[in-house]
DNA sequence: CGCTTTTGACCCGCGC
DNA sequence: GCGCGGGTCAAAAGCG
């Protein structure tokens, strides 16, 4: 298995040169279609043009490909059978492409799998705990629950048992069966399902009920919250209350990077903003916001406008949402947690016996993995404590050494995918921060995912769906359309990002690779990522919502057309539960009918806000995306 | 009137 | 111990 694994990552180091190849052949497509014009009056130069002009493109080409009577057939031959010859060359290039990337999709179709089997497993095993479990006496049963909803945590998000709070294990334990039901039905649909329902980050689509969410509050308060009263207690007890009050390194804070104009995006919480610091190194200030949809929830995020690209935008999720998510908040809460869940189990995993991302990165002198699923690009790097400076540089993460030192995970969304160089910057310049002599520090991790999706090739603003709850979910949904993902679009996106990324990684030592393969790999949270990733791309219509609550999908960002509305800052999320959501609005839209394997519909919902450091946006604001301008 | 934003002050952790 | 910087508080102001 592992030595499988070991080839299958191995296999793209060795694609480097299709990449190459690759790239001959969309040249030559374009030549060829040049060719292929016999009326063009240049028809006869451009056998010379291709000579000469196409330089080392076409050289490649020739050299691999062309047969050899292109040289000297050059005045006898008929430019039909030049034409035919390319074509069937190209032909065969691309039948020869298809076949690596369905191979690549095979693999992670593979690890998908692999991953689900290993889920299923793990939630039969807890099913079977808990059955016997309940015949036992309440109070052990209480207990068995708790540690039980424990290892599910733990399962679901890298994070130990002592990570979760006793009282909300108590709260978790008044739905755990709910809970395992839910799981076991969707535990053939999507691992990472299992990571949100039980996940303490970010989205917690758990099944609180917004009275569980309250009695949940009256749990915390016993505990924790009652020190809200103290500032400075709350202060502790606010960000690491749901993530880990016992231990701080399983904080793990969420950045997104965002290209966009708007203040701030919108992420379908409602936010209120409660500081405004300027942050030293960037004269944009950084602005505090706190998560009001329910009065006591300890999720926290800044804003921040990048100092080297003004247009990005970075927001900084912190905390876990002790409520439910509105539906539009799911998405953003989803990927946040996936990010983190991510991030944690590397983190934990210097006390986990499980080697895992960190484990394997410290043994790597630059540890800065890319894996791309479907035109997410997962950027995997961890930083040292020696860079203390924040990095500002423009696509790549903000290596927060902040000074409570909590691991940051960072979801570039601001590289496009024409971009295999931008990717490619992206990682130089990663791998050129880092210190040679890579010291892992868990409190320091960074971790990069780069969800540049191929599809925003276009260099459009990337955005986040703005499905605002209470409001028209797709009010904005004819303006941008409907954004198809269908399995063979996917795949072609698969097959993309697998080359992108082998383009990527082919700026790095060898040695870096493998370590960083071998970590990806061994990161059973990647497999949740990526399994989530695949899908909500390859016929996750299975997964339906069970509950009341919405089962975020792994979201899918893609690129909007800037034109609809400019000053939107929005993203475009899968969001499955599409019918209950298009019902409110969209009635007509039958799109909302999921078609299994093509998530076809993005929402996007009402964004802007306030900004972080602009003075004029006054009022009410559900969110600080709200309504406010323009 | 209720809510949000603004903004100066304060607290705390960290490095020197 | 001191200074710095990040993060938070809370009173005041603004807005609908």
């Amino acid at each position: 298995m592992e030595n499988k694994n070991k080839a299958e990552y191995y296999s793209p180091d060795d694609e480097y040169h299709d990449i190459d190849d690759q790239e001959n052949i969309v040249h030559q497509f374009g030549k060829g279609d040049d060719k292929s014009k016999p009326s063009s009056p240049h028809h006869k130069d451009y056998m010379n043009i291709d000579n000469i002009e196409g330089g080392a493109v076409n050289v490649m080409v020739k050299r691999e490909r062309s047969p050899p009577e292109h040289n000297s057939m050059a005045s006898s031959s008929t430019h039909k059978e030049q034409e035919d010859q390319l074509a069937k060359v190209e032909m065969r290039e691309v039948m020869e492409e298809n076949e690596r990337l369905r191979m690549h999709l095979d693999r992670m179709m593979k690890e998908y799998r692999n991953l689900q089997n290993q889920f299923h497993d793990i939630v039969k095993k807890e099913t079977d705990q808990k059955s016997s479990s309940t015949v036992n006496t309440s109070t052990h049963h209480d207990h068995e629950s708790d540690q039980e909803a424990d290892q599910l945590v733990s399962l679901s998000l890298g994070r130990t048992t002592s990570d979760m709070k006793k009282d909300e294990l108590k709260k978790d334990k008044g739905h755990d069966d709910e809970r395992v039901i839910i799981i076991n039905n969707k535990s053939l649909d999507l691992g990472l399902d299992c990571k949100f329902e039980s996940t303490p980050t970010e989205c917690s689509p758990v099944n609180y009920s917004p009275e569980n969410s309250l009695d949940d509050q009256a749990n915390k308060d016993e505990n924790g919250e009652t020190s809200n009263k103290n500032p400075k207690t709350l202060r502790n007890n606010g960000d690491g209350d749901d993530v880990s009050q016992q231990n701080p390194t399983k904080r793990a804070r969420v950045s997104v990077r965002v290209r966009c104009d708007t203040p701030t995006m919108n992420d379908g919480c409602q936010w209120r903003k409660y500081g405004q610091k300027i942050a030293k190194g960037n004269p944009c200030p950084r602005a505090y916001y706190r998560c009001t949809v329910a009065p006591n929830c300890p999720v926290r995020k800044q804003v921040q406008r990048c100092a080297e690209d003004m247009s990005i935008l970075i927001t900084t999720y912190e905390g876990t949402h002790n409520h439910t998510l509105p539906l539009s908040a799911t998405a953003m809460a989803s990927t946040t947690s996936a990010a983190a869940s991510m991030l944690l189990s590397g983190s934990s995993s210097s006390s986990d016996p499980n080697p895992q991302v960190t484990a394997t990165t410290t043994t790597t002198p630059t540890s800065t993995t890319s894996a791309n699923i479907n035109g997410l690009n997962f950027y995997l790097s961890d930083t040292s404590k020696h860079n203390k400076s924040p990095y500002y540089f423009p696509n790549t993460s903000i290596s927060t050494s902040a000074p409570n030192s909590l691991p940051t995970i960072t979801l570039d969304l601001t590289s496009t995918s024409s971009s295999s160089s931008s990717s490619l910057s992206h990682l130089n310049r990663m791998s050129h921060n880092f210190p040679t002599r890579y010291n892992y520090n868990n409190n320091n991790s960074s971790t990069n995912l780069n969800f540049s999706s191929v599809l925003e090739s276009n260099s459009l603003p990337i955005s986040w769906t703005n499905n605002y709850p209470n409001q028209a979910y797709n009010k904005n949904n004819q303006n941008f359309g409907s954004l198809t993902f269908s399995s063979r679009s996917s795949q072609d996106n698969i097959f993309q990002s697998y080359l992108q990324k082998n383009t990527t990684q082919s700026s790095l030592p060898p040695e870096t690779i493998a370590a960083a393969t071998k970590a990806i790999t061994s990161d059973p949270n990647f497999h949740s990522a990526l399994a989530a990733a695949l899908t909500s791309f390859i016929g996750n219509s299975g997964i339906e919502n069970k509950s009341s609550h919405v089962t975020a999908p792994f979201p899918i960002l893609s690129s909007l057309p800037s034109s609809s509305n400019p000053n939107k800052c929005s993203s475009s999320f899968l969001n499955k539960p599409t019918s209950s959501a298009s019902a409110n609005n969209n009635n007509n839209n039958s799109n909302s009918t999921q078609q299994p394997g093509n998530n076809s519909m993005v929402f996007f919902g009402q964004s802007s806000s306030s900004l972080p450091f602009s003075t004029s946006n006054k009022g009410k604001s559900t969110s600080p995306s709200d309504s406010k301008f323009d």
